[in-house]
DNA sequence: CCGAATCCGTGACGATACTG
DNA sequence: CAGTATCGTCACGGATTCGG
């Protein structure tokens, strides 16, 4: 794995700020977290991602796929099926996303107590 | 440090999906990754995290302070001074967060190549 | 001069209806 | 069932102005 030092996320114009937008975000997390269990298809998906709708899930899926960190599998069936997998990349973003995930879980509480203490003071 | 299965970002109404909501975003990323090298000026940081508007910043710091994940020290001097600084809480996260940043500046190369051919074979 | 508030446009997101 | 299309809404984000 060839590391670029010259590519940094913090340079405005850097193509790797693209990547971070992308990454970086709540649908994205999601969707990568539960396509780490294993390949899905798009309804199993939509139902595991609670409260995201049709439209944005297809977006998602889409540019995920154009990045090329996830496949698509198509089944010329009726009514239609279609299953969506990591690829390798998309598996070394895994874990990553799966920490940030974790952390939301683990420090949810200590989080909202902080809320509250800092609602009060003002 | 206690952990609670409860929780789970993928639930709809979990609180923890709004602690991850919070952190799964570019800014986030990019302010958590900078506020790491130590207590930085509000001046600097903006210059740190290129682009980044200070309505942006501000409203963003504003967050995270109130969260916990950071302190806020203002000074009472002409020109105004205030400096953020990592909590012991954010600094929790720091590590999660950096990583997202080198993985998205690693694999830059690949996604850059992965949608080349996508947008050619379409 | 630096930090923050105000104003306002744009784009992401959700809901609905429709097609293959 | 898996999208696509259209539209309405609203939060995000940028430019500008204000305050100290």
């Amino acid at each position: 794995m060839s590391y670029e030092p010259d590519w940094n996320v913090l340079t405005q114009t850097c193509p790797s700020r693209t990547s971070l937008a992308r990454i970086a975000n709540k649908w994205t997390a999601m969707i990568v977290i539960v396509l780490g269990k294993g390949r899905t298809r798009f309804r199993d998906l939509r139902a595991a991602v609670e409260g995201i709708s049709g439209k944005v899930l297809t977006e998602t899926l889409r540019d995920l796929e154009r990045d090329g960190l996830v496949t698509r599998h198509v089944f010329a069936e009726v009514p239609p099926r279609v299953e969506y997998e990591l690829t390798g990349l998309g598996r070394t973003l895994h874990g990553p996303l799966a920490a940030i995930g974790q952390w939301a879980e683990a420090h949810t509480a200590e989080v909202l107590e902080n809320r509250e203490r800092y609602d009060q003071e003002r």
